[in-house]
Order: C-alpha cells, then structure tokens, then sequence
RNA sequence: GGGCGUGUGCCCGAGUGGUUAAUGGGGACGGGCUGUAAACCCGUUGGCUCUGCCUACCUAGGUUCGAAUCCUAGCGCGCCCA
C-alpha cells in the first residue's frame, strides 16, 4: 500500500476503524496519540512508549524550531532519529502556540510575525511556506497545517476572519508540500459555529483540488481544531458531529487537543479517529489518574492506608505492581517517579481505551461500548 | 556559681509599643489542569452559639489609653567564663 492510503476496515454507526500506512508503521484508529513537546513525552522513556503500544507521538514545531533548533534535529537526522522513536510522529504546526500564548504577534494575510517570549524574545517570522520547509526538516510522518486557532468566547466575525486565514494558509501548504514520505493534514476551524464549520470543510477541499490541478498533493487527513478553547463539553457536542462528519470519509480526522476520556468515547461516536492531548500525562505528572471510577487524586489522604492497585480493572504495568499507598506517597514526596508512573498510567488508559473502542468498532457494537462506557464510573467525572 | 543571648500559631521563622489571629516558607487538607511557557497553579489551615464574639506570640506579675513588642521574677534552651 501507499504511504497514506487508508482502509476502513469497519463502521459502527458514524464510529470508524481504519488503518493508514505511514513509513514508520501502520495506525489503527480509533486512537489516542501522546504529546512529546519537546521530543520527550514527559516522564516516559521510548521503551515505555512501546510497552504501552502507543502509535503516533507528537512533537511541537515551534518549541523544536526554538530549541534545540531545526539545524540539529536534522543533522540527528530527524526528529524520530533524534528522540529514538521509531514509530510515526506528527508535529504540531506551532500555530497554537503562537496563537495562545501571548508572543506579541502580528499577523497579516502572508503569515505573522512574533516575538518568542517564552525563550529568548528573539523576533521570527512565519508564513505557511516557512513552517512547512520547517516540519519537513523536522521530518515527523504527518505535518499540521500552519493555521489559526481562536478561542472562546470570540465574535463570529473574528471566527469567521480567522477560519478564513486558515483555509488560505492549507492551500499555500499544501503548494509548499513536497516531502514524499511525510503527509499534511488540513485543519478544519470554524468555531463553535455550525456554518463556519461547514464552510471550512468546503473550502479546504476546494483547496486540496487546485493543489491536485497544480500537480501537488492532497491531504493525508484532517485535523479538527478549535475545539477544547474554553467551552463546556455540551457546547463542543452541538457542532462536532456534523463538524466532523463534513471531512472527506476516506481521510483520518483528528481532534486536536482533547484527551478527556468521555469526550473520547463520545467523539468516536461522532467519526473522530484521532486524539491528542497533554491531559494524561500533565494531569499524571501532578498526582492525578484516570481510572474505570473516574479521575483519581492521588494526593487524597483517603488513599494513605490503601494498598490495592490503582486502577481495579486496569492491567497496566503500574496497576500490576504499585499500590496506590506507594504512589500517593511518592506523589506527596514530589518523587519524580510519581509522576512518571502515573503518566504510564495515564497514557495507557486513553490507549487501552481507544483500543476497546476500536474492537467494539470491529465487531459492529460501538453503540453498546458507548452506552456500557456512558453509565460505568468512569464518566462520572465528565 | 557568673555573664550574655534566646523563647511567636503543627514545624521553621518575620514582626520589636498603636489597622489585622499576626509577613514568609514548610507541612497538612482540598481543588484545578484538554493541538504542554506546567515535576505546575489556586484555595484552606486557633475556637465558637461565626455579618459578631472568645482565646492567642513560654509562665506570672507590672508599666501604658494601648504590648507578641517595654520592665521584674520564674522556667526552658544556647554560648562563654568559672
């Protein structure tokens, strides 16, 4: 099979499994991908990324491109090279770096410039063009879009403004696209905003035609950005079914940024694929675990004398062998295995979960999985 | 035995006559974290019959309109001299 060349191995409802062909490996979706910033996921060394039988990880491009710097990942010969991953990776344009935190920068319809505040206040500037020759040195399987993301509360108009923007910066990347063994994936926006959405989709379809025209290719998949901005999970869902559904059905459609585990469940239901999200391992790193009872805090001085596993229904290397006694103190102890045990934990949970999800896909009984998953424990903190 | 110093809330430690249960750490307890500026951030932490009252800065007296802050004695601790 080609590079990028999806099955849909089955449909369960709007739930989807499907496979796609990267040249670090084979996905199968549904599935969850674990952030790697800086070319770490924090506090889980690549042994444990493969235990826990994690598939694509992510990577930053504008944290890489500050540091340790473009230059170096490619004289390591790649980002996977560079980290010891040899499985798929993706990177994260940067846009929602620039776009959320606060780089004083100005954007103008060619692309923005901006100040990194949060390394060195060293001026840049970035156009699409810029930051696709950025991620293909990078080098990871599958390249983000540069786009804009806005957050909410917003003006329709500024929504509208900004959705505009990143469909006329995923057509220039896609013109700018040429790394053979990397794929793009265009990002839809729109808000929370059903005729943005929809119009979002259309046009970077539309796009994807010129660029075929021009002899380019199309989109590996799509991203679904601009959800997860500060909305509740009632305002996401009003929108994200049909949002997501406007994405070409042949193409992997990933949400960006979420990794709460009911939203999980829930948005396969809807058609997503794909998820990333810093949740686990952020939340796991300061004390907290998911577990089939809902969110755990292991701080809790109720868990002091408790010398079960963490997770009863959980097989987790973790679960097998730590009680939640030891963990909780070494959480109070601000031992750094705390936190990487618990991140272990974590990421294995929303992996294991999309795991399941994928199975119930396959056996044409997502719907059950969706209901038995809505009414356990483990929803209760949603 | 003598001299000097010191004694603050669970712990360390600021305050050295005048809002205020009393700065700041730590600890304890609780909450948050969603395309990672996060091994981080935010609350609470004397008691009660809780829009107010009571008890509090070693103990007991005293000075003062007013003291954790000044004085006296005692007790504890530290250092030095015998």
């Amino acid at each position: 099979m080609a590079l990028f060349d999806v099955t849909i191995e089955a449909r369960s409802g709007n739930a989807r499994a499907l496979t796609f062909e990267t040249a670090h490996g084979t996905v199968r979706t549904p599935m969850f991908m674990p952030v790697g910033t800086h070319a770490t996921v924090k506090g889980i060394t690549v042994d444990v990324l493969h235990e826990l039988k994690s598939q694509v990880v992510l990577a930053n491009t504008y944290h890489l491109y500050m540091r340790p710097g473009v230059e170096i990942i490619e004289e390591a010969g790649g980002v996977q090279k560079f980290m010891n991953y040899d499985g798929p990776m993706l990177t994260d344009s940067g846009g929602f770096q620039l776009f959320s935190l606060n780089h004083m920068m100005k954007t103008d319809n060619d692309g923005v410039n901006f100040k990194a505040l949060d390394y060195d206040g060293s001026k840049h500037r970035w156009t699409p063009e810029i930051n696709m020759d950025i991620q293909q040195r990078i080098g990871a399987d599958i390249a983000m879009q540069l786009d804009q993301c806005i957050g909410y509360p917003a003006e329709k108009r500024d929504v509208a403004a900004s959705t505009k923007l990143s469909w006329e910066w995923a057509e220039r990347c896609l013109m700018a696209h040429t790394r053979p063994d990397q794929g793009l994936f265009g990002i839809e926006q729109g808000g929370m905003h059903m005729d943005l959405r929809l119009e979002s989709a259309k046009r970077l379809l539309e796009a994807e035609e010129r660029a075929k025209a021009a002899g380019m290719r199309g989109f590996a998949g799509f991203g679904i950005g601009g959800y997860s901005v500060g909305e509740d999970h009632k305002v996401m869902f009003e929108t994200l079914g049909e949002a997501t559904r406007a994405l070409p059905e042949d193409r992997p459609r990933y949400l960006m940024g979420v990794g709460n585990p009911t939203t999980l469940v829930r948005a396969v239901r809807e058609g997503v694929d794909m998820f990333d999200c810093v949740l686990p391992t952020r939340t796991g790193r300061m004390g907290t675990a998911f577990s089939s009872q809902g969110r755990m805090n292991l701080r809790n001085a109720k868990y002091a004398h408790d010398f079960t596993a963490l997770d009863h229904e959980c097989d987790c290397p973790v679960c097998r062998n730590y009680s939640r006694a030891y963990l909780r103190h070494l959480v109070k102890q601000n031992e750094m295995l705390g936190g990487m045990l618990l991140s272990e934990h974590n990421l294995y949970f929303l992996i294991h979960l999309m795991e399941k999800a994928r199975e119930a896909v396959l056996a044409d009984a997502y719907e059950e999985f969706y209901e038995a998953w809505m009414a356990s424990a483990g929803a209760n903190d949603y």
